[in-house]
DNA sequence: TCGATCCATTAAACCGGTTTAGCGATAATC
DNA sequence: GATTATCGCTAAACCGGTTTAATGGATCGA
């Protein structure tokens, strides 16, 4: 590959002329410029990525990082990204995706700081290890999701409200009358199931029912399929606890798991079963059967927003701690009903 | 942020010496590895990623270049992403996922060469400006899908065999007894459509069928929901053509649309109209009513295998072609039958 | 007409690593 | 015991850009 030298020489200035004219960042006269832009395309130059970046001190490409051996990309991951994408897009950055384990990382070898202006990390746990390790350096972040309340104050992040939406969630569900609740909660490490928990038991003190009334279980093993787990909770749940009459499921393909295991216990939904999910696929969730009713989280703008907030972070240079709640709607379809009780009625 | 220089000087080595602890490339005795990781602990010091990359002429990145303007990330796209980053992962590889409009890169102050070992390019399109420009560079490239006939030979790609897979369908539904069809491509730019078309058409040819026996549509506006397009093309067409007995869409949720527009027209699934999609999600396509016939492309292993196959070339160093296809199964349920004909029978 | 100002351009230093050539000390060879 | 390898390390050149300080020429004002 040709190298600014090269240019210089065909076209008979210094590489600090060439640079410029590159660059733009000084005026070179409309003779020169035209002569060596004519040199650069005749011997194919283009300027080096990473020289230029070391130069620089700047890549113009921010970070997605995201743990592969927990997460999988998924639905709600993949809007997440069509908003990233598109405010990196609109502002002329790229986007790395690091996906490597920490494991790979920490080997001397391989150890280096990362290629990126900024990054934005995903699915944030209780006690993150990434975010005390980039705390420490001095490329800025931001979270999508809540950190864990010891970085609350140090970080920037983009979330929704997911305590209040859990509750007001689980507010109406107690309104349509529900008394036994099975909820399937993301997994425990992660801030939002947290969050989400909550939520949903302060509805729950709130209305003055005991902790016989619900049961809580956290997805165990990211590598379940949401779909099994939903189903195989459901059914043995259900079996013990058929007293339970609304299930809050973490993810449209989860809630879907119980709606099959409802199918082999013969409850109907809505009437003898409620379903709720933390999610709104608007292509599929209408297709359900009973339409899927969830809460819409808009992902795509989660991503931008973090996007953007991120890229603000870099522009200015000011270490100013921001965050945004992105709120959230509730979309009711048909399954979640008021709750038809059998002959034996169960009152807490 | 410390530098290798002051790391050298805390140790009392030459940078030469810390540059071979934190590389591994030549020995260093036990105490001095000791003594410089100590140092660089202290100044928590991390090689710097720009420089190295610079100096090694590797970055250990590889891009995965789409067209953000034509194209959005869809459920196929993300399991090839999925695909993709597994076997980056699995090989500490990062990926940077380039979506910038060529009209940005072309601007001069922003021309560069591409911050990667090797370039996956997605959605190839026929007489794809992307692919003339990496042939002319020494980055090495892997197209997903098969690449416009002047470029065959000279790139390597994995992609489905669209031709045989698209005859092999509409053989099955000719056999089910379909004379008539409605078949729903992707947009005519892409060389996918151009398999299938010939697939169909062969298959049509073969049966004996005139061209009065099928209507063929490309998705005009990348922009336009794909459920939109089923719903609206299958409404118009089958209006028009009430002979029609079979639609084959191009995704499932195009074939949602299809469903829509069939109970708009009263027309029962699959007794009435047979619909056919090329794609099978395997959680959401058993939920349609009925259940959703369609083919497995398996997005998946078309991006790990990509992905490998980059890697491949990156490491060989080899500018040998490949190129890998990735089988498909045929994923029968039962949006597919024979045509119950009306009374008004219409043979061609 | 002379000094001040402005301008495009250049030479050299710099960004932070890797790598080559060489050097002294120890170990192996005959 | 002299010769040759081998080992662990260093100094300096190098990767390919950007940037600073300096330069020479044109323009300006008085």
């Amino acid at each position: 590959m040709a190298t600014i030298d090269d240019v210089a020489r065909a076209s008979g200035v210094s590489k600090g002329t060439v640079s410029s004219v590159f660059s733009k960042k000084r005026p070179i006269s409309q003779e020169v410029t035209a002569r060596v832009l004519a040199a650069a395309k005749a011997l194919n130059y283009k300027p080096n990525y990473w020289a230029r970046s070391l130069a620089n001190k700047s890549t113009r490409i921010i970070g997605l990082n995201l743990r592969a051996d927990k997460v999988k990309f998924s639905q709600f991951h993949l809007s997440l990204l069509n908003g990233v994408l598109g405010a990196c897009y609109a502002r002329g950055y790229r986007l790395l995706v690091n996906a490597l384990p920490s494991s790979f990382q920490d080997q001397v070898e391989h150890m280096a700081t990362d290629p990126v202006d900024g990054e934005i990390l995903l699915d944030p746990e209780t006690r993150d290890p990434r975010v005390a390790e980039r705390l420490s350096g001095e490329v800025p972040i931001v979270l999508i999701g809540r950190p864990s309340p010891e970085y609350e104050n140090r970080v920037s992040y983009v979330d929704n409200d997911n305590v209040a939406m859990t509750q007001q969630i689980t507010r109406y569900l107690l309104g349509l009358g529900h008394r036994h609740f099975l909820f399937l909660n993301a997994p425990k490490f992660r801030t939002v199931a947290d969050d989400r928990s909550r939520g949903f038991l302060s509805a729950i003190r709130e209305a003055g029912l005991p902790p016989s009334s619900y049961h809580l279980k956290y997805k165990p093993d990211p590598d379940n399929p949401s779909f099994d787990f939903g189903y195989e909770m459901t059914l043995a749940t259900l079996t013990e606890r058929p007293d339970i009459t609304a299930v809050i499921a973490d993810t449209d393909t989860m809630a879907l798991g119980v709606y099959k295991a409802a199918e082999a216990l013969g409850l109907a939904i809505p009437d003898k079963l409620s379903v709720f999910a933390f999610s709104d696929d608007s292509v599929f969730s209408p297709e359900f059967t009973p339409p899927l009713t969830g809460v819409r989280l808009h992902a795509e703008r989660l991503g931008r927003e973090a996007a953007e907030l991120l890229l603000e972070l870099i522009d200015g240079g000011a270490r100013t701690l921001k965050r945004t709640i992105v709120p959230t709607d509730m979309v009711i379809r048909s399954s979640c009903a008021e709750p038809i009780l059998n002959l034996g009625g169960n009152k807490s």
